[in-house]
DNA sequence: TACGATATGGAGGGCCACCCCGTTTACGCA
DNA sequence: TGCGTAAACGGGGTGGCCCTCCATATCGTA
């Protein structure tokens, strides 16, 4: 979101120049962080942006703000396949396909996961629609048809489900083929939130 | 694994001083890890030890190397609770036990989780026994054991497994209430492995 | 065109990992 | 016990990072 298309009418548009400069850094930081993943170096964003180090900070005053911006629009994405999965006559299917495409997204992003999972705990506050809170209220609403269906347990949280998927993608992210991991893991992972599923006989 | 320990009868026993300073930096860097995770900072560790950043770099030359230090005694417990329950009756029991165990060293040592998982990868070479091949070889037959009593499914792997509990942990560490958490979320993960379990309906 | 508001980026501070190399220390032997 | 030497030490340097300040340049408008 940048700033200019605040709905705040009392907000000025952005002068042409830092429309510019916004742009290049997030072209930019979408290339790093592709190549170098979530923590690649502000400094070198800023230098591929063509841009002092001060301008990449006014724009995005935290790492947290620069990643969000890159992801808005495949979180937007994911959040879409949500909407349409909500009609889906199977709704147990429908969980179960967003989580395998949010794992694919968060796969082939480098990045994402990580973004999604800090979303979660030191957010900044006064910051509103976060990524984190975009997907996790797009996936509640599956989760809560999943369950009305009887295809997950009433005791599985959207939180839960989105941590296990963003933390198999993290922990899958430095790893050769890790689509092929993460999707093992994910399907192994999975068998669990189902009602009829046998008991874990864990500790 | 302090150098002089090693059979090889070629190479001399440490300088006292060596020695002596090799101890306070393990004791200062389990410290540091303790209260600011695995991404402590080395020269603080230095600092606390009461000792030149140098010495910390010379006997541990990269901050994996001295995270394997600082767990290994936690990594030989886990070796030989798998070993312990490597008796037990019901091995499947014994592999969720052993996992739950696991689980729980990781969250309540902060950077263990880190440890292992990046040894996995990025491990240097010319370093023999890491914590993660301890670790794999340990869990490796408890699994092996488990699939036999059909009581895991075979196309299932230590690795995926061990994955699985890192990244719940990794997780998880950013959160007050992490155990709780990882409880959950292990419990939910596990409940796929077993073979008669309901299949999953991914993607 | 000229002016005020806005945006810029180089320079600098604080912190860090890692290395070089002159100095100190412990060990083994006489 | 005293001494020579190999081994270990650590101060200080280098370069990178994140972030901020403020003198300067640029934009949009009257």
């Amino acid at each position: 979101m940048p700033p200019d298309s605040r709905t705040t009418a009392s907000v000025r548009p952005m002068r042409a120049d830092a429309r510019r400069n916004y742009d290049r850094i997030l072209t930019a930081a979408a290339e790093a962080i592709a190549e170098q993943g979530a923590e690649a170096s502000l400094e070198e964003v800023a230098r591929r942006a063509g841009v002092g180090s001060a301008t990449l900070h006014r724009h995005f005053p935290s790492r947290q703000r620069l990643l969000e911006a890159v992801f808005r629009d495949k979180v937007e994405d994911l959040c879409a396949v949500a909407a349409d999965l909500a009609a889906d006559p199977d709704p147990g299917r429908a969980l179960a396909t967003w989580l395998g495409a949010v794992a694919r997204h968060a796969v082939s992003n480098r990045g994402l996961a990580a973004s999604l999972m800090r979303g979660a705990h030191d957010g900044d506050p006064a910051w509103g629609a976060t990524c984190h809170t975009m997907i996790t209220d797009a996936g509640a609403d599956l989760l809560a048809r999943a369950c009305r269906a009887n295809a997950a347990r009433p005791e599985v949280s959207i939180t839960d489900l989105l941590t296990l998927v963003n933390a198999i993608c993290l922990a899958v992210e430095h790893d050769p083929d890790g689509t092929t991991h993460a999707d093992r893991l994910l399907t192994l992972a999975l068998t669990g939130i189902r009602p009829e599923g046998p008991q874990v006989v864990n500790r």
